[in-house]
DNA sequence: ATCCATAATGCAAGCGTTTACATTTTTAGG
DNA sequence: CCTAAAAATGTAAACGCTTGCATTATGGAT
């Protein structure tokens, strides 16, 4: 006679069901994954035993088994700034609504860093990825290759991009806004930029502001871009730099609105009133932006649609639904009180 | 004579890289896990194939056979609010520096959600789980007993908890503050407070406020507490709902930041000076606080601290190195503008 | 040289699912 | 009722790794 080895204290298996239930492992799991392929009365009985022994299927075996994972990977820069934070939350609840489940990483705008991440989603079987921007070596894209993830790349809009990519463009928003300070009479405009290497998000911005300056004749040997990482602090630095210049800037563009702030911040401490003797404006529309006083004008992003938008398209793309296609989304400009007149 | 099956297109396997380093899949096994285990000239052999195959090993295989995954999860209310994401960042960071993977999910506060992405993370083999605060049925705290998956509540200090936790004892961080509010001649008091249902933070910071008024022998029953979602809108109709009363408070108290900082928008909206005619106080002590016009005098929380510890408190659990104790963060006021003495 | 302790490696049994494929049961048409 | 097709269920082979135990190689000490 043979004995069942005694189990002690361990967590039930589908093994376990499908002997209180008096049916075979392959019931159980088609119960539980394909639930019409089962008749009623025998489905009550597993669901029943399921319930009693308050059954949970190991993740991990169903994987080796069925070789999806339900699990797509993000890697943001970090969770620190409001627009990824915002963003990821609207991701994650759109995934959630498609049945997958969110791994989240953060490189901490380090290269090495995003590369490992990459690696170890990988490994852990992700889906699909979502990364953040375009900029980033070859082979990288090329191990996601080899391995078959798809990845998708957001908060930025580049058709001719290594991988589709949901976003918007950057370049042609900051131009916009820049076309509406020139509009306002300045001509001495200088730019507090976040760090640019590595950051195709920063570069357009920087490169946006170019372009308008061009566009309207203004020159643009005498333009001052201070790139600073983001933080509050950074931007009160920048500003305070930018202000002991021979000849003051009239409008200061910033990166984003974190900067934006900073350099608000410092321009109340120093005496400066914005916008009548400094115009100051933003990136994003974070809430700061309206906090903020006086009110930031800035450049509206819908992070939350593109979360949303991001969840979908590459839920699509792993279910092989759709050709790989980048999407743009469109920016406007958010009027509010830090942007005046040329003085 | 037998023929390989043609493997085409897969991810290459340990068997792989065992047959070409010539060595056993337990070989190169080890040399991932335990390299000392294996003499050098070996290691370099298998290293280089493991190299050129560009393998990754199989997390998923990886897990059924050692049991441990590695994986910590995490589910918070919200990625949204900043406390949250700061936190999660830094106990990120630190578990990263332990070897371990972080899982996010987000509850959206809502209790239902909450369990099921707690079954998730326990079928998905999480080592060990982080929650906020205790508040929620006995049965889920069961269900993890049974499972034998170690939980730790963050955000909430309280030592009778069922699980152990780290953070601040909430009550009196805001007893502490309505003191002073009280010591600077302020007689009528009002709270605007997040939802308390569910939420231990919440009250624990009603109830701080209660023991302060009661300490202080004011009277409790005309105490107006407004409960609202935690966001800069409701904090706004909160505010004006409370300054519509008949005997307007001179003081308003705000569950946090973020209330807090949408009840000072409104009254400048209002025309009301703050702190001349009323004095406003938030909680938490995130970037907004700074921002805010004027400065937001509030609770300052060491999110980040609590985020690593908390990272550290259950790496530990997970290893067997601490016996389960919960530990306590303090809390500060932070001075800034928006309180000042009684009209 | 020989022997023995020790270090290095190999063998093979799981880990808990899913899923072809085989077998049994049900259903419906005659 | 019988029979064939369809539906339901069962059997057992993967999935890719770790690890206890067995085997082989290494290097002193004698």
């Amino acid at each position: 006679m043979k004995t069942e080895p005694i189990k002690v204290n361990l967590a039930p298996t589908l093994g376990d069901v499908a002997r209180k239930a008096g049916v075979s492992t392959a019931t159980v799991s088609r119960c539980l994954n394909d639930p019409d392929r089962v008749v009623a009365a025998t489905r009550e009985k597993v669901m029943s035993a399921v319930k009693e022994l308050e059954y949970t299927p190991n993740f991990a075996a169903r994987v080796m088994a069925a070789r999806r994972t339900f699990t797509i990977g993000a890697i943001i820069p970090t969770m620190d700034n409001a627009i990824f934070a915002r963003g990821l939350q609207a991701f994650q609840e759109a995934l959630h609504a498609r049945g997958y489940t969110l791994l989240v990483a953060s490189s901490a705008y380090d290269p090495a860093v995003e590369e490992e991440q990459i690696r170890s989603l990988v490994s852990r079987g992700a889906d699909g990825i979502l990364l953040i921007g375009h900029d980033r070596d070859a082979p990288i894209y090329e191990y996601l290759d080899r391995q078959k993830v798809p990845a998708l790349a957001a908060w930025s809009f580049d058709e001719a991009g290594r991988i589709p990519s949901i976003g918007f463009d950057n370049r042609a928003a900051m131009a916009a806004l820049t076309r509406e300070v020139i509009g306002l009479g300045h001509r001495r405009l200088a730019m507090i930029s976040g760090i640019s290497q590595g950051n195709d998000r920063a570069r357009g911005r920087i490169d946006g502001l170019k372009d308008a300056m061009r566009q309207a004749g203004l020159p643009l040997d005498s333009l001052q871009v201070i790139e600073a990482s983001y933080e509050i602090d950074n931007g009160a630095k920048a500003f305070e730099t930018l202000m002991a210049s021979a000849d003051r800037p009239t409008a200061i563009l910033c990166g984003n609105d974190v900067l934006a702030v900073g350099a608000l911040m410092t321009a109340r401490k120093m005496g400066l009133r914005v916008p009548q003797d400094v115009s100051i404006t933003g990136f994003d529309d974070i809430e700061i932006a309206r906090i903020a006083t006086p009110a930031l004008t800035t450049v509206h992003v819908p992070h939350r649609e593109m979360g949303r938008k991001a969840a979908d398209a590459l839920a699509d793309i792993v279910e092989g639904k759709t050709p790989d296609t980048s999407t743009s989304l469109n920016t406007r400009i958010t009027w509010r009180d830090s942007l005046g007149p040329c003085p």
